[in-house]
DNA sequence: CTGATCATGTAAATTGTTACATGATTGG
DNA sequence: CCAATCATGTAACAATTTACATGATCAG
């Protein structure tokens, strides 16, 4: 089997938990991997055609009144699939932080802005905490994977909250100037 | 002035610290920034040729021996752009995390295995830890930014690591058959 | 002499975002 | 009636990776 695009992997995981249209699956994504595995339209409705052709996923037409409706659904070989890649060890880890690149060159700044760069890495990992955690109000099973993955999500934000915000401080504080005694 | 390209960012901020060619773009970057900025050649050869385009960036040739070789340098301009850049609140914050994808979805797994994608994703963010450290032996300045940047990759991935693993012993421990009480 | 490293680049393919086009339905 | 939402899709563009091509120098 030819291996999985990224836009793949998270169409048949969706998946497996039900059947969606192309519609639904980009919501359902929105509101939980969005912040690890994106996806847009533009990925996800030529990528269920291409599943589709491939066999591991089959539409049925469920039209809502006058609107025009494809509902998806994995097959046999798409659940194979999917396992058979969750069975085997993870290899993308990448990462795009625009405020980690920042930190990095601020010693390109006048000393004090050193600090007000990480309070603004700071900013945004707090807000990222404060978003999932208004997702985490509306989860009912919280024995789930997903829920782990969440809590993961919203430890991670408020320890590098708290991170920056301890790095700056100590930035901000004269070195040696101590009440340490 | 034009917004900056993702690879422009990088390359006048290691261009700041100090007159670099393509290669040596690629090398830096690869030791340093990579693991939240990368920036392969295929992107780095051309963003040069349109950053002394714009007036940002200047080539000097200076071969070594008889194998060519420019070297480029921050303008005033580009350091203006730079300053300008590091000067306003970071955007961009994505993360592609194949472990927690397959977290996420490993209740389609037997439920050992749920334990054992966590392990997966635990050794994934301790083996990042390790090549972190690695690289902070060879660290000189341990006041720069860099450096503080590189503790945080550091401490970043240690703390996952231990996280996924509490999470995968909690999982594997069979729920209140307690040794608390 | 040979393999590693220095050095620059391009072409093709893949991946991803954004904007647009279209049209139905629902709730106020 | 109007705005929001449901629903599907495409086109253009932007970003990125990978593989390839070429050639010099250096260390052993």
């Amino acid at each position: 089997m030819e291996t999985l695009t990224p836009t793949a992997k998270v169409i048949l995981g969706v998946l497996w938990m039900r059947p969606r249209s192309g519609y639904e699956i980009k919501a359902m994504v929105d509101r939980s991997t969005r912040f690890f595995w994106a996806a847009s339209y533009g990925q996800i409705y030529p990528e269920l055609k291409q599943l589709a052709e491939a066999g591991l996923v089959a539409g049925s037409e469920e039209p809502t009144g006058g609107r025009r409706r494809t509902v998806y659904q994995l097959t046999p070989a798409g659940e194979e699939e999917l396992r058979s890649w969750l069975s085997t060890p993870p290899e993308t880890l990448e990462m795009r932080h625009e405020g980690m690149l920042k930190v990095f060159f601020s010693d390109a700044l006048p000393p004090a802005e050193r600090a007000a760069r990480l309070r603004d890495m700071r900013d945004q990992h707090s807000h990222k905490a404060e978003l999932l955690r208004a997702v985490e109000e509306g989860v009912e099973d919280r024995d789930s994977s997903a829920y782990t993955i969440l809590r993961f999500g919203i430890e991670f934000n408020a320890w590098a909250a708290a991170w920056c915000d301890r790095a700056a401080t100590d930035l901000a504080a004269p070195a040696g100037a101590g009440g340490r005694g």
